[in-house]
DNA sequence: CGGCCGAAGTAGACACTGTCTACGAGGCCT
DNA sequence: AGGCCTCGTAGACAGTGTCTACTTCGGCCG
């Protein structure tokens, strides 16, 4: 059988990303879960302890998942320091768009286990990453504090558009000039666009 | 009684209130505000006919709450209009980080209507002051979108802090610095600080 | 080869949740 | 007085996460 090839637990893990995908966060219940791996709800027990932990081990994926496009929007993009942080800055907002009920629960603390699985493990690299950038685009400028500015104004902006409160406040149709407003705002203007 | 002085309409909304910030959002069901209220599990049903109805009349209280903290910080600032984005903002700020529960369950679209009563309701007016704000410091900028810009960062902060990411991140000790850096960015320095 | 043992999954119980429905108590009006 | 109608009660129901006792089955050791 193909699926007893791979473990329960990462069978458990797939099952959940991909109920994630398709019906949200809502539905990411441990007995449904259980149930489309076609196992009894106390099987993953045995390897989550808790419904908290096979949470996190979804989302671990996501974090993953991100870091992957990151890495791959990076070694794309071919110009400076600039247009570096424009691309990371992009691909964080399109996943966070792409995949709303990933990009939800990735920031659900309380729905992740306390040890910030997410954040030291790939969260903390990519924003050290952001942070040696800026320091490149400004050298006057305390890197990691903008760093931490832009990051905070990319997740709002990310959770403000997907409730729709940006668009309806500010009048936007895309979010493309509110990244730029804010990218230019903290780094100045973009050379080539 | 002075309990019956009161409907248990408000009643339940009151008690409600003061769980979230007691005992977060985890705390909010609906049995337990009932129980709280001293009424069988199935009295707010009469007024509430959902959960989510009973959850939204709370979190309109932290919109009303907002929106009076801000009302009154503009009305203690007498600065100019710079000036008074920053007393806007570090209310804004304030806000979230003294009631956690309420802001979290603010802007937990999953738990309220989907009408939208708090943006509508006092979130565009504040928007609306907000922008009306920025379109005198910066008269040649589109107001809304940067004011959008503005609100997203205001946000990402007021969530990244709660769960200390900024901190770790950015290494930060006290979230002042940040929001001078966010409203500096957009609006330039403010002139008497 | 046979018995055992431990890992893996099952099945049911428990307390809790939100929702729904049938029912009773009490006041108000005609 | 009698009827109605608003308000709240009480219990049932499906669903949840957790916990515990029980089966099943494969591999290992004597």
């Amino acid at each position: 059988m193909t699926e007893s090839d791979i473990s329960l637990r990462d069978r458990l893990v797939d099952v959940g990303v991909q109920l994630l995908a398709a019906e949200g966060l809502q539905a990411l219940t441990l007995r449904e879960i259980a149930r489309r791996a076609g196992v009894s709800h106390g099987a993953p027990r045995r390897y989550f302890p808790t419904h908290l932990e096979l949470l996190s081990a979804i989302a671990r994926r996501g974090f993953a998942d991100l870091a992957g496009r990151a890495h791959g929007a990076l070694a794309r993009e071919t110009g400076g320091p600039r247009a570096r942080v424009g691309a990371l800055a992009r691909t964080y907002l399109e996943f966070a768009l792409d995949e709303p009920g990933m990009y939800e629960l990735m920031f659900r603390h309380d729905l992740l286990e306390s040890g910030h699985l997410g954040l030291r493990g790939t969260s903390l690299p990519l924003f050290g990453q952001l942070a040696g950038l800026v320091a490149e685009v400004r050298p006057e400028a305390d890197a990691r504090r903008v760093a931490g500015a832009l990051w905070a104004g990319l997740h709002g902006i990310a959770q403000l558009w997907r409730w729709g409160s940006l668009q309806l406040a500010a009048g936007e149709e895309d979010f493309g000039p509110l990244l730029d407003t804010v990218l230019t705002a903290h780094l100045g203007p973009e050379a080539g666009r």
